[in-house]
DNA sequence: TGGCGCTTGTGAATTAGTTCACAAACTAAT
DNA sequence: ATTAGTTTGTGAACTAATTCACAAGCGCCA
């Protein structure tokens, strides 16, 4: 299959998330058009994105809603539960153990791991939390699919390191550091401090 | 001035960080080539960013480092304070009002907002939550640059009017949901769902 | 001063991503 | 059955972004 862009893959979790809405509201088809108005994005661009894994419209109807969604839960690889760990029991770690949103897709938080003493054992709702010295152990036992990384910037490529020893093929990294990886691990970062960079700009540059 | 991509601004953002890191390490120069080495681009991309922006660079030597950081503040707008205030003091509000790091680089919380009776007079820190009725009236007297929104998405399209009416050009958006605004306001979104489902996708069209 | 080694800045070339535009396929109405 | 009205799927055209490639500038040293 050809190389999907990345831009491609977040376009269709967007219109997963609208084709939701549109499910809720009782519809039963949806037109590219009326997708593409929801996204901020032309019609054409919605065809093609979708015409890269096959044809799933009728012509003169659009969409039908449930296949459409089906056929978009499929490709982004949502049909199935994913294990996800999460390291470093901090504000943001704590913030998203907690999160009802990522259960509800299928993500399933299984273990959050930390390295200071005062917060292992600590029982966070049906989790406790674990040394982070036992995720090798851990991962070798259950497995886990992503690892969601919180630890404080100095220490996070060598956490990194250690979820790359266990095995772990995804990460989602909250720490503003570039990480470097193997080939056959998939990062993506959440920056904050980079997107608040980014108005800044924006409000720094108006109007020229 | 020509249109900036975002792209662009992204990789502005990554370059000042990875400066700042040369500049601990005591390194007064730097080549194009070693910062794309840090940030997984190439020279050619690094000095094409910069040369959007002016020359300066040293053939032959790269950039004084000092230098390079201070006009890449100058461009992102990091020279000055910005004033930021969140709305939604729940899971992810708290974690990003204690986070220490957006005050480090200029973007100073001033104020929280919430609708629940229960969370509105706790004492945050320095802060204090206030009520959501009041933000239009408190924009006006201390002024915000930046709003954070972190409510629940359902209430999310009418946070931002709120936020809109009060003024604010910059948004940063934790809930998925897609905003709309006038043109004159800047919206950047986190939608940590979305990250986890490029990660998804990646993992199940891994070697195709 | 001249030559060498290095690195920038930037047009040109290339590659990637988006939009156009239209034939083909479908529905509904008469 | 025919026609009018939609909307898809997709090459072709276009636009944007990235990479190439090299002249020109600079430091250093003999
Ligand atoms: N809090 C925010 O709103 C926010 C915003 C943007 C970015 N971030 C980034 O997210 C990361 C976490 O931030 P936070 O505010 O949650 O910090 P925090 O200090 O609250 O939490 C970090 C946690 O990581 C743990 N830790 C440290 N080293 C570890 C290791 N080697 N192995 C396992 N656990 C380890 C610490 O014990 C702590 O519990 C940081 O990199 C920060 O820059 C946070
Ligand atoms: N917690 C996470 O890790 C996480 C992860 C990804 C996305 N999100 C998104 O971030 C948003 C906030 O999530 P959370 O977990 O912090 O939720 P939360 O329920 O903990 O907090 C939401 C807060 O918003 C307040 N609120 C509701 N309506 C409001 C209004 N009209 N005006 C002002 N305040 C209002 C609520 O009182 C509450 O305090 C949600 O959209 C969620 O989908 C959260």
């Amino acid at each position: 299959m050809k190389r999907i862009a990345e831009s491609t893959v977040r376009r269709l979790s967007l219109y997963l998330s609208f084709l939701e809405g549109i499910e809720r509201q009782g519809l039963k088809t949806v037109s590219s058009d009326e997708l593409a108005r929801l996204g901020g994005t032309t019609s054409a661009q919605v065809r093609k994105d979708l015409s890269l894994f096959g044809s799933f419209g009728k012509r003169g109807l659009g969409y039908f809603v449930p296949e459409l969604s089906e056929k978009l839960r499929e490709i982004l690889g949502l049909g199935k539960q994913w294990r996800v760990c999460i390291i470093g029991a901090g504000k943001i770690g704590a913030a998203l153990a907690r999160y009802r949103g990522f259960a509800e897709r299928g993500f399933n938080v299984t273990a959050v791991y930390d390295s200071d003493e005062a917060k292992i054992g600590k029982r966070w709702e049906t989790l406790t939390v674990r040394p982070i010295s036992e995720l090798e152990k851990d991962a070798a036992k259950q497995g886990f699919d992503i690892a969601v990384v919180a630890t404080p910037a100095e220490n996070t490529p060598a956490v990194v390191k250690q979820v790359v020893r266990a095995g772990i093929k995804a990460i989602l990294n909250f720490a503003p550091v570039q990480l470097s990886v193997p080939s056959d691990v998939t990062v993506r970062n959440v920056n904050m401090a980079m997107e608040l960079e980014g108005l800044s700009f924006a409000l720094s540059n108006r109007s020229e």
